[in-house]
RNA sequence: GGCGCGUUAUCCAAGAGGCUAGGAGCCGGUCUGCAAAACCGUUAACGUCGGUUCGAAUCCGACACGCGCCUCCA
């Protein structure tokens, strides 16, 4: 077993050693909150949350950190609109961002510090940087200097001189280098600070960042995660602030997750074309969301669409499904007295048997590679299709290779933990999906029975025009009828 | 303009020199009064042009198209 991780910084994927054996310490750029989280955000915290998950799975001692930005410009403006603080508003969205996150099922990180309880340990970083040389004093603001610090853009793999022949960086009157970045912001009239040997300020976006994860992960830690947004300027910078005042290497591995498209244009606040978390999950089940989420690598991009979530959705069913036959098997069993051990295998038998021999190794395999979630994915429809038709072949058999089943059922279970899918038991899912599409339909499930019973009458005195007719009037309403040997139930369509 | 990424069948999506990815759909079958649902089976692909190689979706080069970052962004 051997985990292999992108690394940006060398665009390669690398064999992940972590600074201290068996332990793991992972920063990830959370959100400034100042509004509710779209679906971009979900895909970031996601793609994190397996990440995390997959870390602990593989026996590491994980210390995740992903902070809240709870001081920036965009939180004080939309408190001077809503006449109110900052606070309020940081507040208000950091309980809308947990929330939404649990919706999704991420499992909770091993700290989540907030911006504004480590002013002292940013302004310590702000002093070794100034004494170092790396940082001025210029009317109340502090600022980095880029030009002190060689190794510079040297992620995103930029010049200096390039980047100012964009020109579309102005050059302020505080700033000896156009590049140079605001580590402190002198307060203005009615603004919230904080004193510092500066005056009265705020912190600047980036450093909060080399601030909190020096605090909890120490001066270099392993890996570093956020959007690829985020590669420049914000990971660039804090390179420059806590390799420049700490001397030594920062991260060993960073991780940047690919964005969430709309008609293959990137979504983003600036353009307009994004759904909140909250829109979505109206409409979808959280685990659909994430299910889609992970059915593409976590690098690449993904489009969101309707056909895309139903796709996704159905796919999940298929699995549920599975899951839930198997249960019943299961549950069958353990209430049945005479369980004949089974000794030898049908083919369809020794086939399964074989998917479930292969599961653990092709599931650790494919995220092993860098977390390829889509390939595990895969793994598990195989697996699927073989408990399926293994299941439909030993129907009339009254005996059944239980502990087989037993252990195809722990496997779904113990890559499900990992991928943080299946935590419901499957008959529930399948229960809650279909009340929530309940919701659509213009029919009480009273009104639906009563046709339900008549269409039997008929059908039992073999009027099959006046059942056909009934079937039809239900379908225009949504409503699908499944005829079993048990008798007749219906779905929302 | 600079830097980077992508292009896989009807759609979504893994793979990265020889080995069935997978899902949704289509089609066929089982089931059914007929359907539907479910399950089973099946189908098809590597942007274009060159090169390397016994062998290329996979490596190299050029081109085309699409996208991202370079300004707050996950």
């Amino acid at each position: 077993m051997a985990l292999r991780v992108y690394n940006t910084f060398s665009g390669e994927k690398e064999l992940f050693i972590p600074l201290i054996p068996g332990k793991a310490g992972m920063y990830v750029c959370g959100v400034t909150v100042y509004d509710y989280c779209h679906i971009g955000h979900a895909r970031a915290g996601v793609v994190f949350d397996i990440i995390f998950r997959y870390l602990k799975y593989a026996g590491y001692d994980v210390t995740y950190v992903r902070n809240y930005t709870d001081i920036d410009d965009k939180i004080i403006n939309r408190a001077n609109q809503e006449g109110t603080d900052y606070r309020t508003i940081a507040d208000r969205f950091i309980l809308a961002f947990d929330e939404d996150m649990a919706q999704l099922g991420l499992a909770k990180p091993t700290v989540e510090p907030k911006a504004t309880d480590h002013i002292s340990g940013i302004i310590g970083i702000i002093e070794a940087l100034i004494a170092k040389g790396h940082a001025y004093v210029s009317e109340g603001d502090v600022y980095y200097a880029v030009e002190t610090f060689p190794d510079y853009l040297k992620l995103s793999g930029r010049n200096l001189e390039e980047m100012q022949a964009g020109a579309r960086v102005e050059v302020g009157d505080k700033k000896r280098h156009p590049m140079d970045f605001a580590l402190w912001k002198g307060s203005k009239p009615g603004e919230p600070w904080w004193q510092s040997p500066w005056g009265n300020g705020r912190p600047g976006w980036h450093i909060e960042c080399s601030a909190m994860s020096m605090e909890f992960l120490g001066k270099t830690f392993d890996i570093h995660g956020g959007g690829k947004d985020l590669v420049f300027p914000h990971h660039e910078n804090e390179i420059a602030q806590s390799e420049g005042a700490n001397g030594c290497q920062f991260v060993r591995y960073w991780l940047h997750n690919g964005f969430v498209n709309i008609n293959a244009e990137k979504m983003s606040k600036s353009l307009g074309n994004f759904f909140t978390i909250r829109e979505v999950l109206k409409k979808y089940d959280p685990e659909t969301l994430r299910f889609f989420i992970l059915s593409a690598h976590y690098r690449s991009p993904i489009d969101f669409s309707d056909q895309n979530l139903e796709e996704a959705q159905s796919g999940l069913e298929r699995i549920y499904s599975c899951l839930a036959a198997l249960d019943e098997v299961l549950d069958d069993q353990s209430h049945s007295a005479d369980v004949t051990i089974v000794k030898t295998l049908s083919q369809t038998g020794m086939e399964f048997q074989e998917k479930v021999d292969q599961f653990l190794p092709r599931f650790i395999e494919a995220m092993d590679d860098d977390f390829n979630s889509a390939q595990a994915l895969g793994v598990l429809f195989e697996t699927v299709r073989a408990a399926n038709r293994f299941l439909a072949d030993v129907k009339e058999i009254t005996t059944l290779p239980l502990s087989l089943i037993a252990r195809a059922r722990h496997l779904f279970a113990e890559a499900g933990d990992v991928l943080g899918l299946f935590a419901t038991s499957p008959a529930d899912w399948l229960e809650k999906v279909k009340a929530a599409k309940a919701c659509l339909i213009d029919m009480t499930s009273e009104e639906i029975e009563r046709l339900i019973v008549e269409r039997a009458e008929a059908r039992a005195a073999r009027d099959f025009k006046r059942s056909d007719e009934i079937r039809d009037l239900l379908l225009e309403h949504g409503i699908q009828l499944l005829d079993s040997a048990h008798g007749t139930t219906w779905n929302i369509k």
